[in-house]
DNA sequence: GTGCTTATGTGATCCATGTCGCAGAACGGC
DNA sequence: GCCGTTCTGCGACATGGATCACATAAGCAC
């Protein structure tokens, strides 16, 4: 069942020529860890102000399917689910222009809400969510979501502050890629990752991206981000490793971040 | 009082360069059209669900001002008022970075509420609000907000439904800057403000932007603004007049809009 | 009308990125 | 170990817009 819905849900929204997305497309399919004991709800900031009562209620209408890496998780051919929740793993949202140009528009941790969107009216366009991990998401419908939780002043309120908040960043997101040169969107981009990420052991902060993923964060090409990259690290503001940047210097990419020119 | 107020907002964030901004600034100011029969609020998508006694209550809590062309209706320095609904005139959004460059992030129309970050936890950062032709605008504190309106879940909905629809059009506008060169992004950007204006006496749209204006807008120089519109204009898709724009093929528009190279 | 101010047209550069084409390096599987 | 795949690093070159520097035109004040 797990696997019939995984599947289902991967084919590539064009036939199958997808170049804006990983190729791995093992077969067999994630198994649900027997009885995880946290919900699927805990920690999730949406439902903070919920009763454990509450929470649980809602637990139960939110089953958690599994994806792997490279799998998508919904497309525009997916208008039933409203609302996911990022449980384990990771996703990336983008879009696709018809020349097959692909722009991410986030990249979520786990405890993420997304698709909030869909339930506010909107359709989701032509954006995607794809696993860049295997991953774990809760979903639950938008009928639910309009009877359970628009209708509760305490949730309408989050989602809308989640919204303002996605707006704030967007809007510094134009900023940088309408007035600065890719430098100092690199630097500002690496500085909100940062920001969204627990320091791990030793107070560096580390970045699983590729340049690659990271350009498509850009709007800009793979072989310019390296470049800058490169001279990001031997200016001491990063070190990096295949598939992984570690931040050293964040006071000194916030300088560069609001460079102009 | 009103003259206050007035003179008092219309300072400019630094100091009194502002080549971002128009520099007409005459000294006196507008004063209230007696008795206006109809109601701030009636017609603002917002307080929709409200009864009109509901609609009368808040009312009497918004007073109308009144900003002349060139007049900041608000700056980081005010963070008192939270809501503001447009009444009259138009009110142009934006940005601007340390350097001076400034971007618009809208350009609004009578009915149009704005502000409603804040009211939402965001600061608003340092987005400025300027009239760009005599306005009329009434407000709410965020005490008001913080009681009436967010705690109603009827209006709480709306907000959050007002902000998904931002952030769809935000993300367009990214895509846009990201991966689309500039004549798409004028006709994109010209089809988007049609849509927000009705169709005057004789079919046609007619934008009220100067090139300058349109060019802020699209994280574009004017001149490059100007020689693309001389394009459009050439091949019969819009009209040209001093600070207006006729639309005359929306459909040939479009097109242009999603061509990448 | 005259004259001032603001909007638009245009052409000659320049420069940051995109594009194309490889080559080397790091990892994963066997 | 070896091999294939995925990442990263360059370099040569093309190009869309930005910049700068004006010329012209349309409207407003008087």
């Amino acid at each position: 069942m797990i696997e019939q819905c995984a599947t289902d849900v991967a084919s590539a929204p064009n036939g199958d020529w997808r170049p804006w997305s990983p190729h791995r497309r093992e077969n067999n399919p994630l198994q649900p860890k027997n009885s995880e004991p946290f919900s699927c709800l805990s920690s999730v900031e949406l439902f903070a102000d919920l009763s454990p009562a509450e929470i649980e209620a809602i637990d139960q209408m939110a089953p958690a399917r599994y994806f792997r890496n490279g799998e998508f998780v919904f497309s525009q051919s997916e208008p039933v689910t409203a609302l996911f929740i990022l449980k384990k793993g990771r996703v990336r949202i983008f879009r696709v222009t018809e020349e097959g140009k692909a722009l991410t528009m986030a990249i979520l941790e786990p405890g993420a809400v997304f698709g909030e969107m869909m339930l506010v009216g909107q359709r989701m366009y032509d954006n995607y969510a794809e696993a860049i991990e295997d991953a774990e998401i809760c979903q639950l419908s938008s009928a639910e979501v309009e009877q359970f939780l628009l209708s509760d002043p305490r949730i309408a309120t989050r989602i809308a502050r989640h919204l303002g908040e996605q707006v704030a960043r967007l809007e510094e997101r134009l900023i940088d890629l309408a007035l600065r040169p890719l430098q100092a969107r690199v630097a500002s981009t690496l500085v909100r990752l940062a920001e969204s990420q627990r320091p791990s052991r030793f107070g560096y902060v580390t970045i699983s991206l590729t340049h690659d993923q990271l350009a498509g964060l850009l709007g800009a090409t793979r072989e310019s981000t390296s470049k800058t990259m490169a001279d990001l690290a031997s200016r001491n503001l990063i070190r990096q490793g295949r598939g992984r940047i570690i931040i050293i210097d964040v006071d000194g990419l916030s300088i560069l971040a609001r460079k102009m020119a």
